[in-house]
DNA sequence: TATGTAAGTGTACAATCTACATTAATAATT
DNA sequence: AATTATTAATGTAGATTGTACACTTACATA
């Protein structure tokens, strides 16, 4: 019989979520240095196997949170990946997620008692069995995603300025944007609050500080607006 | 410890396919009338399970084929739908795929053996577990896709007229399109061979019949361009 | 008070999108 | 042979959007 449940393989299945992080250097992903057989010392994603009563969505939420102390982030499906030896232990089908965090937000400690680490996206470690395709995958994930949702937002402090949300488009999208083109257009989008306060850090004269208005933004979102960069 | 294999629980992994066709009627998907149980005797997407020696891509092939005939398909994976009880008899994960295909060219026999039939996208019955939301994600893919590549040609018959594309595109876009303005781009994009030979069906003055260019498509695919309808 | 640094701002031109109506070719009918 | 009915084919003007580009402002520091 073409499908009958009995005589149909089982497989593990594993979550593997590509983190990406953003700071003054530029975009970045987390990485675990595996403390286990096969492949011990090697980089990797974090990842791990999905239990019998967890939906893939909260497999990839417990594991962001094991690795990080962060809850409440926003974390999208990619892709299953199911080379037969993908995994050399056991037959393993793994779907990735991606996530973006606040790179100062995350429990430093935890990432340092997992001998996990931040990597620029160019310049980051050969990593074990096929992540370095989902990474490149997730990348081209990210890019696509910026130009449909004001995604990003996720990857700043609460207050930033428009110099680090032009450089963090210019990091995600590995181009330079023109600074004025830029900022026109995210100002017609109309889903910021630009606050009294500036940022003394970065000039002489200052510039102004911005919050990302969730309300203004679920307002527009029914449109779906898309934002060409 | 955190990631063991051998602790970690194994699940079924199912393939469901999204088989649209389109037709002078309008666009399709194929689906089959369960013939075991569970839920035997009603509509569900054709599928089945992933077998220990078969990546998902193969196993989507190879059921498209067993209930079609057909072979080089695009396909394309979709999503991994996880629910605890999406599948009353056994936790069972499923990856769905869409595929497009000439509703002309599949092996009418081998469909109806298997009790399947083509039904309108908008006049479908209700499916079983969550195949209704399956066929919703994979019209919006499709939706996406016909903005990024000229998808859709594999609906269509070898040689066709504009107004079929056009009829197409609106078919899968669900609105009106105009239909000088639908022209000028798909010109625009130059992936059309012009034949000198017309299509006398559809009125007495004759239209002339296109082929896709699969050539000239490949060459411009690089700077891969966009079709705003 | 002068200087240096990054912030902030507007416009003109180019490209693209949109809305829209007439003529052309032919088969069928008389 | 002429008329009619039907769908195919085709272009343009105006609106919108995208792009390239340079000067002034505010302030801290010396």
């Amino acid at each position: 019989m073409l499908n009958s449940y009995s005589s149909a393989d089982k497989v593990l299945l594993a979550v593997d979520c590509i983190i990406f992080g953003f700071d003054n250097e530029g975009l970045k992903i987390l990485l675990i240095q595996r403390d286990f057989e096969p492949e011990k010392g090697k980089w990797s994603l974090i990842g791990g196997f999905l239990k019998r009563d967890e939906v893939l969505d909260s497999a990839a939420t417990r594991i962001l949170n094991t690795y990080t102390g962060l809850n409440d982030i926003y974390m999208e499906q990619l892709y299953a990946y199911s080379e037969i030896n993908r995994d050399p232990v056991e037959r393993t089908v793994s779907v990735s997620y991606f996530a973006l965090i606040n790179i100062e937000n995350h429990n430093a400690e935890l990432i340092q008692n997992y001998h996990a680490e931040w990597f620029p996206i160019n310049d980051a470690p050969n990593l074990i069995f096929d992540h370095n395709e989902m990474v490149q995958n997730a990348i081209k994930r990210l890019r696509y995603k910026t130009s449909v949702k004001p995604i990003g937002f996720e990857l700043l402090p609460e207050k930033f300025t428009m110099r680090q949300l032009l450089e963090l488009y210019e990091a995600i999208l590995s181009k330079e944007l023109d600074k004025r083109n830029f900022i026109s257009k995210i100002n017609s989008l109309d889903i910021l609050n630009k606050l009294d306060e500036k940022d003394m850090q970065s000039s002489r004269k200052g510039s102004y500080l911005y919050t990302f208005n969730k309300e203004k933004y679920e307002e527009k979102l029914q449109n779906n607006f898309a934002l060409n960069l």
